[in-house]
DNA sequence: GGGGATTTTTAGTCTAAGCTAACATTCAAG
DNA sequence: CTTGAATGTTAGCTTAGACTAAAAATCCCC
């Protein structure tokens, strides 16, 4: 069985190897709060374990073992969020941390019995979709607002849950998963957005904006938002 | 923040020292499946940190802090059974191994949002006390089936929660907590009782029944039973 | 294509906690 | 009162994983 710390790595690398080729180092480090020596260390024994391929100097990728580890742990980190908030009455913001910890602990059984009395659910408090207990598990991809064209409707499927702030910021907008939605205008030089939410009309930052996850209505690609 | 091995170690004493005055270092190293020289050193390292005052070659002793500590990781743990029980259908045999890893992990957040969940339960699903969040605890000390008079009726408090296929038995003989009994015959040289449970007559084995705590109904003290 | 900046890796050290084997202590029995 | 069994402790080794500092590789710019 997996230590902690090994599956907090292949989720780290499972992360990071959606947007890039590989993990690099320094990414897996930075994500852990880990020097980039302890990074480099574990990637040999994980490679020794057959977990990841890792390609010196270039990065690493999970073997088809260590994906189903991954994926195993994102389902459990994802009940367990949904479970947290539907259940036992946290707020999005903070079952980030928590569900960090139990996911660890929580036996196949448990994290099973807890997708149950949810209902088998697909989607986390933040949006993420849920792995089934077994099989292939692939992520749709969104773009973020940053990139939806000005007039073109859509509908917020996805935050990040990692900040905490943004988190409580978002909701008191609320910009919730489902939630209609439509850029209004996009200020030039990375300025900030104007959007409609709903009935109302907000302004929200550049940043933030590319961590909310939409799904367009109409437009079929992303095209008139000024993020690549 | 202590380690969950320390939490192991001062959960192991506090249960020991209930039943001597200190808790020997061959009774920890059994209780925990550790080698004796492992018990030693970490004695070393508790007393460094103040948690337990360890005479050597006589026992350990957990001073007020380690009692603390002691009592939180007993709350978890009591308030994680009795949710796994009512909260996501577990039988009372599986919930003492699945809180033991649990209770290292859940935050005391989750631990008090479980137990308001549950209504601010006091007893486990095994009979035994849930400490408070905060405070004091005495747990209270019942006699054991074996060392119940014949005749003297009483109602089962609690059982030992360590022993699945105990506990399975003991469901099915209806013996729960809660249940109405009284010994009907001891039989002699350590042989087995004869019990009325409810309605129905029962023959148990003495080794068992020294894991049954009741609380007689009449008679005021342990008289008529064989053990001491 | 050479040189400095950045990124990675290696090497060596640390801590927690486990193990075994050897030594020390206590206890109980003669 | 001594001696052997049982119990406890010490010493030394192992593993996982973190750290730092130094060495190596890669990248990028001119």
């Amino acid at each position: 069985m997996p230590t902690s710390a090994v599956q907090d790595y292949l989720k780290a690398i499972y992360h990071l190897s959606r947007s890039r080729e590989a993990a690099a180092t320094s990414a897996i480090a930075e994500r852990l709060r880990v020097s980039a020596g302890s990074v480099s260390g574990m990637l040999r024994r994980l490679a020794d374990r057959g977990l990841v391929e890792h390609i010196p100097y270039y990065g690493a990728r999970l073997t088809e073992g260590g994906e189903r580890e991954a994926v195993r742990m994102i389902r459990r980190h994802r009940v367990l969020e949904l479970f947290l908030v539907e259940v036992l009455g946290y707020t999005w913001d903070r079952v980030h941390e928590e569900a960090d910890c139990l996911e660890h602990a929580a036996s196949d059984e448990l994290v099973d019995r807890m997708a149950a009395v949810l209902g088998e659910p697909d989607v986390d408090p933040h949006g993420a979709p849920i792995p089934a207990a077994a099989g292939a598990f692939e992520e749709e991809r969104y773009p973020s607002l940053s990139e939806l064209a000005a007039g073109c409707p859509a509908v917020l499927r996805r935050v990040s849950d990692e900040d905490p702030a943004a988190l409580r910021y978002l909701a008191g907008l609320n910009l919730l998963p489902g939630a209609q939605l439509e850029v209004l205008e996009h200020a030039p030089f990375n300025g900030p957005l104007r959007v409609r939410i709903g009935g109302t009309e907000q302004v929200i930052g550049r940043e933030i904006s590319r961590s909310i996850m939409v799904e367009p209505l109409e437009a079929p690609a992303a095209a008139g938002g000024s993020d690549a």
